[in-house]
DNA sequence: AAATTAAACTTGTTATAACAAGTTGAGCGA
DNA sequence: TCGCTCAACTTGTTATAACAAGTTTAATTT
């Protein structure tokens, strides 16, 4: 089995990466030291660089080289009160900042108008900073009532501990992850590269008349970031 | 802001293809079309589709073209019996087989080790057919006892429709989930792209005893399978 | 000594060129 | 008609070349 010289310079670069030649942090060789090491031509000095980038193995910062990337991954907790909470992420460490981008009562989306029963809810798109770090980008519909009583606390705050806060129950969450791939708006607002790995937490909650009064996607650094659960019978 | 020209034309290229403009299975145009309607260099328009690739929108077959990519994802469901089942893909329309690579009593590793409380784990490493397509890598351990046990039964099919036939019945399952991208063995593996986004299952098992019997990591393509929870207070 | 400048690095973009290899269909021959 | 071959497509790999644009360091100037 032959394979192409970018795939052969990238398993090896990523063999001294998994073993610990390279460890985290370090600067891999430059794309001249790695042209004269392998005698190879740039182009594929930089796609073996390019193949380590999209297993996530290395970062490249223009005019300073290749770094090899620091895994560790935040959890979100979905078991606790059903959605992370700032105090979740403080435990590890995490201090959350929020960044509102958007916040204004609009026409109830045709996807949304399935499962809010509304004709005007309020649109709420942040950007989320974790120790100052953009990681995640928020884009939620509340119910009108909730959003207009509440701007100036959901502006700053997690939708949920905000509801809590009031005395709002969420006796029920539909919630999907899947995961996709950065486009160029998300790349530049994660400060990520395109097709960046990106988990996504899409839910749906309900009060306790069974009222959807929340609906939400999270797109969070897929690096960075992982859901857990205990499911119990 | 100028965008460097391999992203204006996949930014260009994207909105043919949200819009509609090409849609799904269609085929785009060739790099010698992209050269000629762009005034680019082949260069520049590889770069363009490769732009487009590591955004899940096309894919490229060799020899054939580039081709928009159909969406449309099949979900693992944590809810029912906790687990995926047979029965519960096909009532999506998806046949599961399975395509068992290494079925053997191993040392335990030492990452189980805090886990499986054993010195001898069976580790069962698969392939799971969806259709006849292979859209999931599993590696799972089980305890000896079962592993042994139910050998053929496991063999062939999933892990937890195999205990729950047998009256072994699961209490609770710690879970995680996350994402990552497709190293060359896994890409190959599941016949994707070097870098492929994939959804990661990690999970471990107990019975009624609060044992775990059963710890395992399913590594699924992410363009192709989401997970659903309904989370309950 | 401090500030500025320039040189020497780094990665990013883009062009031209050639050959390899998978796919398809037209045309030829049996 | 059937089957084969070959030409004309497609994408994949690799080299050479030039310039742009961040970063760092050393030299120069103030």
């Amino acid at each position: 089995m032959i394979l192409p010289l970018h795939l052969t310079i990238s398993e090896q670069l990523r063999d001294r990466i998994l073993s610990g030649g390279y460890r985290s942090g370090d600067r891999l060789p430059s794309e001249h030291q790695l042209m004269a090491e392998f005698a190879v031509s740039r182009i594929t000095a930089r796609r073996a660089i390019s193949n380590l980038t999209q297993q996530g193995l290395v970062t490249v910062k223009r005019g300073k080289g290749v770094f090899v990337a620091t895994q560790q991954k935040v959890t979100y907790s979905l078991s606790n009160p059903m959605v992370f909470l700032e105090a979740d992420l403080d435990r590890q460490g995490v201090k959350v900042g929020i960044q509102t981008l958007v916040f204004e009562a609009v026409a109830v989306p045709s996807e949304v108008a399935a499962i809010l029963k509304c004709s005007i809810v309020y649109l709420q798109k942040k950007i989320l900073l974790f120790n100052g770090i953009p990681g995640c980008v928020d884009v939620t519909y509340i119910l009108p009532k909730l959003g207009a009583a509440y701007e100036s606390e959901l502006r700053q705050h997690m939708t949920f501990t905000t509801l809590e806060r009031h005395g709002i129950e969420i006796d029920k969450i539909d919630a999907t992850i899947s995961c996709t791939q950065a486009d160029y708006e998300t790349s530049a607002q994660l400060e990520v590269t395109l097709g960046h790995p990106l988990i996504v937490y899409r839910h749906t909650a309900y009060n306790q008349d069974n009222c959807a009064i929340v609906h939400g996607e999270s797109i969070s650094r897929g690096d960075r970031f992982c859901y857990s659960a205990q499911i119990v019978r």
